[in-house]
DNA sequence: ATTTGTTGCTCTCAAAAAGAGACTAGGGCT
DNA sequence: AGCCCTAGTCTCTTTTTGAGAGCAACAAAT
């Protein structure tokens, strides 16, 4: 069962439903990534400019160093962001979008867009949701 | 420091970044619900036609009982599916997209777009980083 | 001269989240 | 009688995340 087996998806595309474990699945191994805590938070900031480590730490004040860190490092090894050293003392580390980058910020802004948009909305169900149950 | 000042944002909007902090920020309400690992993956499929329980939990091979259940709550509570049991013996449940979700989709198919276009991109850039780490 | 602060991290330990799998209930099928 | 189906819940283990200390090298303040 479940082999092979062709669905429509999303407005006008198809997609293999057999490829829907992780590994075969290209949306999967891309999602996954950028749908931690923290990602979309970092790059909706390096999207508007470069910035430093400290910086970053400051403008996100409820990341842990961990955290930023090991996200940063992430984000750069799939390539959405470079990471620069300066020799100044102490050294200072710049981190800035690469055009792949900002080429998946294109349509990830257009859903933080929505996000502000429709944030009312989803209170107002999440209200609902706790009220009847 | 870092009160009130505002930064450009993405495309022509601006953003209050004091407002970064979880709680006050609509963004990071909204995102840290659907950038859950199964979201969007559920989201994909209920986009396509309404499904059971048991038919979610086939066509998503490796999400356990537990995440699923979880997840669909988490997705009804913020209003973007609906759950309706049909009482037939065994009882069955079925799950399908609101109107907000939908158009949640709308901007969130195209992030899924791009994650498909660039897998090899992305893949690239992942074995130069780790070649050269 | 000693203390303090700055940089961008890493390391350890505790807490929270996720995954694996057993168990439920009420009926149908053999 | 025994087994399977449904959509879960409950418990236990493993993974992920968070909080915070430590680090190394130098500058500025005291």
């Amino acid at each position: 069962m479940n082999a092979n087996v062709r669905v429509p998806q999303f407005a006008g595309q198809e997609c293999d439903t057999s490829n829907w474990d992780a590994g075969n699945c290209p949306v999967r191994d891309v999602i996954n990534q950028i749908s931690g805590k923290w990602s979309t938070l970092l790059l909706q900031a390096l999207a508007q400019r470069p910035y430093r480590f400290g910086e970053l730490r400051r403008l996100v004040p409820d990341i842990s160093q961990r955290m930023l860190t090991q996200t940063l490092r992430e984000l750069q090894r799939d390539g959405y962001i470079d990471r620069e050293v300066f020799p100044t003392k102490p050294p200072s580390v710049e981190y800035r979008m690469t055009d792949l980058g900002r080429s998946l910020f294109l349509p990830l802004s257009q859903v933080l867009s929505w996000a502000e948009d429709n944030h009312g909305a989803i209170k107002a169900a999440r209200v609902r949701f706790d009220a009847s149950a």
